[in-house]
DNA sequence: GAATTATCGACCAAATTATTCGAAAACTTT
DNA sequence: AAAGTTTTCGAATAATTTGGTCGATAATTC
């Protein structure tokens, strides 16, 4: 290896599969261990716990999630795009992240608070780029809103009620069809009648 | 519950879901009874051990099969479409038991050969079938074979070589175009040329 | 209301599993 | 090539999980 830094990113990139598929409890060192083809012991020369490998991966998968919005909403130029773009992102990529939330349930469930952290801090930027693209594309009178701050809040919380199902982990249930009405509510709600 | 079989079919059903998921080991008694809404202590009502649980599953599975089957070759006709139709299905129907095979090998070696006997039985009546299909085949003339028992056996070894990849359960392994190529090889090689 | 059938909580022994630790490789640096 | 550093691992341990038992207790049938 070429240090302990890139060493780590494999582990978490190997651990992530196995703990998104079988879950916290059910993966076991060992699997992991095997995965990265060493001796299980090993792997604690890179990590204190099984807990904090597990907390890297979902830090790690967030600020995944981060970028792909980022790098989306850079993509296209005007506001209503940009909007509708972050949102189709946002739920298409969340599906991933959830995987390791439902892994939590899973975990003991006293350590739930240190993801809350990393989606506070999440809620929180998300918020901003939501204000954000709002107040331009009020200034260019795309979007009649009284208050982006509002408005955003209004957004991020339809957007949570968009990630429910995909804890439920019901197949049945077509994401992309739901998403795609709540788009369509969305901006026929907010965008100026013509 | 109506009777001790009824509910001891329920069980293996629902069982029967949660170790096809998670394979033998991964699956603790205790997921089995909630997900029957019970205590676990209930369940050894019905069954002595987990592991007759999933014997009872592979045994049942195994008899669906085989129905799916002899229901299969009675819709078709000619002796042509019931082997094309026996090779298909028996192919498509086989993934799914083939999880339990997979979880056999989760499980402990030692009792492989339960298994093995299951297998051994259902090999004898899928040769039975196949020898019958050939050989009313042959008395209308449309396979030009020498000896049905022997084709049989060939036939039958072609299945088993095509089960492998789904114990290997790649997901990248595409078994159907895999079988129609088969399918084609196989009723080239037999039919009479016209 | 006795007898039978079904469920469950508490418990145990065995197995599994996360984690530790010292020592041995493997690799660097002097 | 010796001394030091980094990395790996086997064996042991401590904690947890889990298959299974048993007696008590509901629920149902007779």
């Amino acid at each position: 290896m070429v240090n302990k830094e890139e060493f780590r990113r494999k582990v978490i990139l190997t651990a992530g599969q196995i703990f998104s598929r079988y879950g916290f409890r059910k993966t076991t060192m060992e699997e992991i261990a095997t995965a990265l083809k060493m001796g299980k012991s090993s792997i604690y020369y890179y990590f204190d716990s099984k807990e904090e490998i597990f907390e890297a991966i979902v830090r790690n998968e967030a600020n995944i999630l981060r970028n792909e919005l980022t790098t989306a909403i850079k993509s296209v130029d005007s506001p209503v795009d940009k909007m509708k773009k972050y949102v189709f992102v946002r739920m298409k990529s969340f599906e991933k992240l959830a995987n390791y939330y439902n892994a939590i349930f899973d975990k003991n469930l006293d350590h739930f608070d240190f993801i809350e952290q990393i989606r506070e801090k999440y809620d929180r930027e998300e918020l901003a780029i939501l204000r954000l693209i709002l107040y331009h594309g009020s200034r260019k009178n795309v979007f009649s809103i009284v208050n982006s701050e509002y408005t955003a809040l209004a957004i991020q919380t339809t957007l949570k009620g968009l990630e429910v199902p995909l804890f439920w982990k019901k197949r049945e249930v077509n994401i992309e069809s739901r998403l795609n009405a709540i788009l369509d509510v969305l901006f026929n709600g907010i965008l100026r009648k013509q």
